[in-house]
DNA sequence: CCGCATCCTCATGGATACTG
DNA sequence: CAGTATCCATGAGGATGCGG
C-alpha cells in the first residue's frame, strides 16, 4: 500500500500526509510543539502505537523534528511542515457548510482547534490592522487578538480554566463555523467587547458569502 | 472507524475526503466530468469496488453528482465539491520540495495532472492578464493559455496524441514541480514560444522562493 | 508518569473474477 | 461498459506491558 506511485503533487502529498491521523497530528503541532502525552490528549481515540509510528514517519520525511526538553522531548514542525498551515486553512474554509450544522453527537471539542480555524478565516480576510475582541458565552470566555502578524486566542483566566470543552453550545458552534455576525451573536446572548466593526469584518461578510455554496 | 468525532474543520474535512483515493477522485473530476471507466483509467491501481463505494459516499455527502449522458452516466463535482480546488492547489504548492526530486521509479504520469498543477501555481502567482505559452520538449508539446479566468493546457495535435506519458524526462519534471525558469528550460533544450516575461513570472521567482524551505 | 513496543481482533483496502 | 461479489492481506483500534 502506502504510495500511489503517481508523479503528481496531490498524490505525493497524500503519500506524505494522507494516512489516517497524520494531518490531525500536524494540526496539534501547528498550535505549538507538543509532548507525546499532549498529542495523545489532543487526539481522542488515537492508539499510542499508531501515534508513535506516525511521528517516526513524519520525522523521516522532514515534516516533524524531535527536540530535547527538560525531562523528555517535544515534537515540533520543521519549516516545511509549517507550510501545511495553508493546507489546513483551505480545508477549514472549504468545510464551513459542513460545520455550520453544528457539532454532532459525541463530537469532542478543544479550544486549540478554534485557534486554527480563526487563523484560517483571518488569513482569508487578510486583516490589515491589529484588533482585539473578547467573546463571552456560556462555556468560556475567549480573548481574540488578530493582526497582520497572526492571531492569538486565549481563555480568560477568570473563566473556566479547563482546556477541553465538551458539547459546545450554539455560540461556539457558529463561531467556529464562521456563520455569525456580531449582531447575531449579541441576539443570542453573547457579550462582545472591542471593535465591533472589525469583528464583523472578520466573521461577517466573508464567512456568510462562503456558506452560500452549501 | 470512519469519523474522528471531533468538532473541528480539519477533522470533519477528513471525515468527508480523507479516505484513501477520495481526493484523487476529486482531482480527476476537477479536470472535467468523468465516466466510471475514465476514472479507472485515471487512477492506476484503484479497485473498481472501492471506486464504486467512494463515488456513492461522495454523492451522499453532496460533493459529487451523477449526471445522465448518452449511453451511460458521468460523475461531476457539485459547486461545493468544486471548492476543493483550492485545497488541492495548496497541497500542490506545499509539495514542491518533494516533487523537485523528480519522478520516482514506477511513477505514472498523466498530462491532466500537469493541468491541475499549473492551476495551482497560476492561482498563486495571480496572473493579471491572459497569456499563451507553448512548450516543446522531448515527450510532448503543450500549449498553455493562462489568464484571470483560469488556465488551459492542451497538447498540440501535431505532437504525440496519447493522453498518458510514462516516465517523463527532467523537463516535464521541472515543469510540474515549478522550479525552472524559462532560461533554464531553454538551456535544457526546450523551445518556448510566446511571452517569455510572462512565462518567467509564472514559473520563475515564486516557485524558486517556495523551494527554499526544502 | 513518559514514551513507546507487543499482541490481538476486526474493519478496510487490494486484486481478481464475475454479471446485468 | 459499469459496476458487484469474493477472497485475502494489511492496517487501524484497543488493551497491556515495560524500561527509563
Amino acid at each position: 500500500m502506502s504510495s500511489y506511485h503517481q508523479f503528481c503533487g496531490v498524490a505525493r502529498s497524500l503519500d506524505l500526509i494522507g494516512d489516517r491521523w497524520t494531518l490531525l497530528i500536524v494540526r496539534e503541532l501547528l498550535v505549538r510543539p507538543r509532548r507525546f502525552s499532549e498529542l495523545v490528549a489532543g487526539l481522542p481515540g488515537v492508539a499510542t502505537n499508531l501515534l508513535s509510528g506516525r511521528l517516526t514517519e513524519l520525522q523521516r520525511d522532514g515534516i516533524v523534528e524531535r527536540r530535547l526538553a527538560e525531562r523528555g522531548s517535544v515534537y515540533a514542525l520543521t519549516p516545511w511542515g509549517e507550510g501545511l498551515r495553508e493546507v489546513l486553512a483551505s480545508l477549514i474554509r472549504w468545510c464551513v457548510p459542513a460545520m455550520a450544522t453544528g457539532p454532532l453527537k459525541d463530537d469532542t471539542f478543544h479550544a486549540d482547534w478554534l485557534h486554527i480555524a480563526l487563523d484560517a478565516f483571518l488569513a482569508d480576510a487578510r486583516a490589515a490592522r491589529s484588533t482585539t475582541v473578547a467573546l463571552t458565552c456560556a462555556e468560556a470566555r475567549f480573548v481574540i487578538t488578530a493582526g497582520p502578524e497572526g492571531t492569538k486566542v486565549r481563555e480568560d483566566p477568570d473563566a473556566r480554566a479547563e482546556a477541553e470543552l465538551r458539547a459546545p453550545g450554539p455560540l461556539l458552534t457558529a463561531l467556529a463555523s464562521g456563520v455569525l455576525t456580531v449582531d447575531e451573536l449579541a441576539a443570542r446572548g453573547a457579550t462582545v467587547e472591542g471593535d465591533r466593526a472589525a469583528f464583523d469584518a472578520i466573521f461577517g461578510r466573508g464567512a456568510l458569502a462562503r456558506t452560500e455554496g452549501s
